[in-house]
RNA sequence: GCCCCCGUAGCUCAGUGGAUAGAGCAUCCCCCUCCUAAGGGGAGGGUCACACGUUCGAUUCGUGUCGGGGGCACCA
């Protein structure tokens, strides 16, 4: 419809000022009704280059605009808007488009089938999953989701720092429970690891325990002089906690990558020797330095340490090199804003070494801290306090759509206060509920009416004038918009946000008609357009990883 | 000191180069003999942090100031 109306206009604008050719015609959709359907500014951009009034402009705008039969009505409004009002009919085809299209309804094709990787998660494992992964967990899974509908082939994956420094400490902090010392005791490692879980991996290390992980399988040596067996056991350990972890949060990744492969592979040493031979890179102080600042760095990097080991960032080329030999045309690593400093780095790195890689790549998408507040006052999220609120307590306690939806339901540069207290006692007045309200409410009507939901498809639906009704056909026909423009600015709120207003306007129809009537064929239509707005709640439910709830 | 994000109703948050800036919660009023009241309708509540600039038009874009948060290691 809105291609439609911008060749009306571009028609229109040929006419009346042939000599303007780089014209983009913008229409929107007023907030208001009394603004029709869509309008256009276009007499007002015009008005500058003709010198001509807007509202004159706008007159003879609408005199050269072609018939068309969607069009009820124009109007000019303002200082010059054209406003136009669309026919009953022309807004009644988005129910026959979604009742046939189905769970198809909103998705395009803009990927292309193109192959996306979305990072996201990617905690370490040296604790579970606690509120800020849930919103990483939440607002990747939901980009991941949204490229899909977009058509993007996507590959969900979580990269795992098992190699680092933190690991050692995790190492000596279990060893040290192993020991029976306790946190507070002044010979526990001063940066150790200090809550309850550690205790947890130190007698389950020293019963000889089992763990299963992902893609590994480790046995407790129970050896505490056996730090390699420790630490191999911890990780494992906590590998294991974070999948169950991400199990009761419904999200599943497609590939996990360990740190620890990029230097057994080689692919460390690999790069570091690209590097070097790119002549990016200079020894001082016993040390080789990366010149970061020839792309956009305020001041050069480490690369190898005096005492001969590799700084982060450099597994972290290794790794952003493999994704891009991987042939993922797009990453988009969603991250902690304290993850910010690693952008400029890893992309001077890749640039550095000259391998065809586009400047801007990979994406990124940092949600900035969320704020966990519990008896009106902020809890501390400290690893090593072990003050703690982990992502499968607040599941627990209450539960896994709300969490989701919670998480994913704001802008993720915005910081969050996240209330453990108003969801839990309140939980009915999360959103998240109403939505799923307003889709049981439909399924409870269609199954009371008990006939043929795919014949409603065929249904008449002029008798769908009233203002509920043209209203609820509008927010419908723009899902689709949603879809593609939540993808593009890589913003799954947008499908939140939407998916309210859809549930309120359902809610409004709801109370104001009844739709089990005796008119046959006002029923089948209505019917049909509650139908349609079902589907719609259940498409967008599922880019959101929310279930759509039959029965509430 | 430098870099990034944010500042919108009492609270939590949407939103936009354009017409009267919205929702939920909280407060007040009204609506079930009727398809789920986890709902609907209405009232009150705002200097869109502040200043200057760009523009026909700025809450939106730019610059600066002030506030809040996060980064600025030979940690990850």
């Amino acid at each position: 419809m809105k291609t439609h109306l911008t060749q009306l206009l571009t028609t229109a604008a040929k006419i009346i000022a042939p000599e303007i050719t780089d014209l983009t015609i913008i229409l929107e959709r007023p907030k208001s009704a009394e603004h029709g359907d869509f309008a256009t500014n276009l007499a007002l951009v015009l008005a500058k280059p003709l010198k001509q009034n807007p509202r004159a402009i706008a007159t003879q705008i609408i005199e050269a605009l072609p018939v068309s039969e969607y069009i009820a009505k124009t109007e000019i409004a303002g200082a010059g808007f054209i406003n136009f009002f669309l026919s009953p009919q022309s807004k009644q085809v988005v129910i026959k488009d979604i009742l046939n299209a189905g769970a198809q309804y909103g998705r395009n094709n803009n990927g292309n089938h193109q192959k996306v990787q979305v990072e996201f998660v990617s905690a370490n494992p040296t604790g579970p999953l606690h509120v800020g992964h849930g919103r990483g967990a939440a607002v990747g899974d939901c980009l991941a989701r949204l490229l899909d509908a977009n058509g993007w082939d996507v590959t969900r994956e979580f990269y795992y720092n098992d190699a680092g420094a933190q690991i050692d400490n995790l190492t000596i902090s279990v060893l040290a429970r192993c020991k029976g010392i306790s946190t507070e005791h002044e010979s526990f490692p001063e940066n150790g690891y200090r809550g309850e879980y550690i205790n947890d991996i130190a007698a389950a290390f020293l019963a000889k325990h089992t763990v299963v992980a992902d893609d590994i399988e480790v046995t407790a040596s129970g050896d505490i002089n056996d730090l390699n067996s420790i630490r191999a056991f911890s990780v494992a350990y906590l590998r294991h906690e974070q999948d169950l972890d991400l199990k009761a949060f419904q999200i599943k990744f497609d590939v996990f990558s360990l740190e620890s492969a990029l230097y057994t592979t080689g692919k460390v040493e690999q790069t570091v020797q690209a590097l070097i031979k790119s002549g990016h890179t200079y020894e001082d102080n016993d040390a080789l330095w990366l010149k970061t600042t020839d792309f956009g760095d305020d001041k050069d990097r480490v690369m190898r340490k005096t005492d001969g080991g590799y700084t982060y960032f450099v597994p972290d080329v290794a790794y952003h090199t493999d994704k891009w030999n991987r042939g993922f045309v797009r990453v988009i690593n969603e991250q902690g804003a304290d993850h910010h400093s690693t952008i400029t780095r890893v992309r001077a790195g890749l640039q550095a070494l000259d391998i065809g890689i586009p400047k801007g790549w990979p994406d990124y998408v940092l949600h900035q801290m969320v704020t966990v507040m519990r008896g009106g006052e902020e809890v501390k999220l400290s690893k090593r306090a072990g003050s703690y609120v982990t992502l499968r307590d607040l599941i627990e306690e209450v539960g896994c759509d709300a969490t989701r939806y919670f998480l994913a339901a704001r802008r993720a540069d915005s910081q969050l206060v996240f209330d453990i207290d108003l969801a839990r006692s309140q939980s009915n007045d999360n959103p998240v509920y109403y939505i799923q309200y307003a889709h049981a409410r439909i399924c409870s009507v269609l199954s009371q009416w008990g006939g043929d939901i795919s014949s409603l498809a065929n249904a008449n639906l002029n008798p769908l004038v009233t203002a509920h009704e043209t209203a609820l056909m509008q927010r419908l026909s723009e899902y689709p918009e949603v879809v593609d423009n939540a993808a593009t600015e890589l913003a799954p709120h947008m499908v939140a946000n939407y998916l309210k207003e859809l549930a309120s306007d359902l809610h409004s129809y709801y109370n104001e008609y009844k739709f089990l009537i005796e008119d046959e064929s006002l029923k089948l239509a209505r019917l049909s357009l509650i139908s349609a707005t079902q589907q719609v709640l259940k498409n967008g439910l599922d880019l959101l990883g929310v279930a759509a709830k039959e029965r509430m």
